[in-house]
DNA sequence: ACCGGCCACACAGTC
DNA sequence: AGCTGACATG
DNA sequence: GACTGTGTGGCCCATGTCAGC
């Protein structure tokens, strides 16, 4: 057991920052909390210290039921008086009746089969089989209950509003993936985040119909991923049926509600379900659901309509791969409607082969290895090396305080990060950023950036895999005008330029020398995002080539 | 934005 | 026993 | 060989404990 650097970390730094969370959510929207919601807030506030601290751990614990015996916590001493005082304000409830799944997240296989199980008959296999032996019994659950009372007489307690502290995260992260966690990781030092300015004029949630909105869709995606994990494809139409009729009207959860007619639509289309399929894919406006709509409506035969979607797209496309989506696909539409055949396009790209042997390693790993040997040092870096670098130039204009992109102190990126308004909403600061670029010392500055924010939180750096060095090795070896090409176009589409980089890059002596290379091992092929960067790197002159890797059989 | 989305890869079926 | 996954923790 | 679909594994703090198998 270390002692914590941060010496403002105390044994109730849960309940601390629960309360720092309520007071800013409480602020900023508190026009948008009910009476009761307020209500409860309130009650928590009067409540005793320690009643509070465990109030917080039962509302961060997985539950909803806990074991008294399974509460101790040596800050706060003992449970059962802090548990009365919970009580008795209606904070936390008490189990009268639980159903056999509930009884098996909280009692062990032994407990159960010592309550359960006479010793002289058959003991089921495992813990599931158990659990379904005791539904067999027909017991009322809090006859159940009442049984097992008898090995733990301790109470069995479940936090109340913790629909309310859902809600309240919501608010105050803006999704339901971060918790009173990240303030724990922030305290810790395991996670910092750059100081941008916050702006709390621009909330995330415009009105309580936003905020309910939101969770509609989430309680939707919640639905489907359900069905889909039990198996139960064949409820999957009525739920698009629900997704249907609504219109979100905020901006707040469109993505999402976009994404999740996508995810829909594609498993809809698994299971033959054109037609709804369809419908869902027009609504949304993510890509690829102009794309999906394109190749239904062209294994469905209806040619004039798959050619009407593609020709949609060429006229203004999402993104490259959309388009080049729709340039597969409408040549083939054009010719069942009695077109030309036309020729393709043909990619050539400078390749090499390398016949290494088999190893524990991955292929990547391997084919380094192999050409060490021409070259002072080859990294596996895929993504993380161009990432990096991006992240590096740009850091300033990535964390610039535009309005309305920084809504808590917990972002690794812009609100708009990855929407086409990025770009736009920048385009001074950006193109100023590039001319300094050109003029002054790359090396010194992608370098400066580096030891500057190092360890702050960004989508685009990874810290731990690409070093100073390699980075400081890069930006003496790669000339600036391809950096800056490689730029240009990462720019042009953060979301979509971010992935297709090769995978290694071989680095020689002296400025130009060296090289990026994408390796192939057998049976595996280019890949579109990465067939766009090579295109982009032969067009800029800037080395890059593909391994085609074969073992070698000893 | 961690019961999800994003990568890259492996493999199979089609033309 | 030895491994795995879920969970809680700082 | 190109195209398409599908399914996979890793990655997201790190570490210890416990229950299950
Ligand atoms: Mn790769
Ligand atoms: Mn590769």
């Amino acid at each position: 057991m270390t002692e914590p650097d941060n010496a403002a970390l105390t044994p109730f730094y849960y309940r601390d920052n629960y309360l720092r969370l309520c007071d800013t959510v409480e602020a900023q929207y508190g026009d948008i909390l009910g009476a009761a919601e307020r209500e409860m807030l309130h009650t928590f506030r009067s409540l005793g210290f320690d009643a509070q601290c465990l109030y917080v751990r039962l509302i961060s614990r997985t539950g909803p039921w806990f074991r008294e015996s399974k509460l101790a916590y040596a800050e706060l001493g003992p449970t059962p008086p802090i548990l009365d005082e919970l009580l008795a304000h209606e904070m936390v409830e008490e189990a009268s009746a639980l159903s056999p799944a509930e009884l098996g997240k909280l009692f062990t296989r032994s407990e159960l089969l010592q309550v359960f199980c006479p010793p002289d008959q058959p003991t089921p296999p495992d813990k599931p089989s158990l659990l379904h032996s005791i539904e067999q019994l027909q017991l009322r659950e809090d006859v159940t209950l009442a049984a097992l009372c008898t090995l733990d007489s301790q109470r069995i307690v479940a936090p109340r509003g913790v629909e309310l502290t859902e809600y309240l995260q919501l608010l105050f992260f803006g999704n339901r993936q971060q918790s009173l966690t990240d303030f724990v990781l922030q305290d810790l030092g395991l996670t910092r985040y750059y100081p941008y300015p916050l702006d709390p004029e621009h909330r995330l949630f415009a009105s309580r119909e936003a905020l309910e909105e939101y969770v509609t869709c989430a309680t939707l995606g919640d639905t489907h991923y359900t069905l889909l994990e039990a198996g139960e494809q064949e409820a999957l139409p009525a739920l698009a049926a629900q997704l249907l009729p609504m219109n979100p009207r905020f901006a707040s959860s469109e993505k999402r509600w976009h994404r999740l007619c996508n995810n829909l639509a594609r498993d809809l289309e698994r299971l033959d379900e054109c037609e709804m399929a369809l419908q869902l894919y027009s609504r949304s406006q993510r890509h690829p659901a102009r794309e999906r709509r394109a190749r239904i409506l062209e294994s469905v035969g209806d040619w004039t309509a798959a050619r009407a979607v593609c020709e949609e797209i060429l006229d203004s496309p999402w993104c490259e791969a959309e388009r080049e989506a729709a340039e597969r696909i409408l040549p083939r539409v054009n010719r069942k409607l009695g077109g030309p055949r036309q020729a393709r396009r043909r990619d050539s790209f400078a390749d090499i082969a390398l016949t290494v042997p088999r190893g524990s390693e991955s292929v990547e790993e391997l084919a380094a290895q192999a050409l060490q040997q021409q070259w002072q040092a080859v990294h596996y870096v895929e993504n993380a090396l161009m990432n990096t670098l991006f992240g590096l130039a740009f850091w300033e204009q990535i964390f610039a305080p535009v309005p309305g992109v920084f809504h808590i102190p917990f972002q690794s990126a812009p609100a708009d990060m990855y929407d086409r308004a990025f770009r736009i909403r920048r385009e001074h600061s950006l193109a100023t950023r590039m001319q300094q670029l050109r003029e002054e010392n790359l090396a010194t500055i992608l370098a400066e950036s580096y030891q500057r924010y190092q360890h702050y939180e960004c989508r685009w750096t990874h810290w731990r895999y690409i070093s100073l060095e390699l980075v400081e090795a890069c930006a003496r070896i790669i000339p600036p005008e391809h950096l800056l090409a490689i730029w240009e176009r990462m720019l042009f589409d953060p979301a979509e330029n971010r992935r297709g980089f090769p995978d290694l890059i071989a680095l020689g002596a002296a400025p130009g020398e060296y090289c990026l290379i994408e390796v192939k091992g057998p049976g595996d092929a280019l890949q579109d995002s990465q067939k766009r960067w090579l295109r982009y790197f032969q067009a800029h002159d800037i080395p890059a080539q593909v391994a085609w890797v074969e073992w070698r059989d000893d």
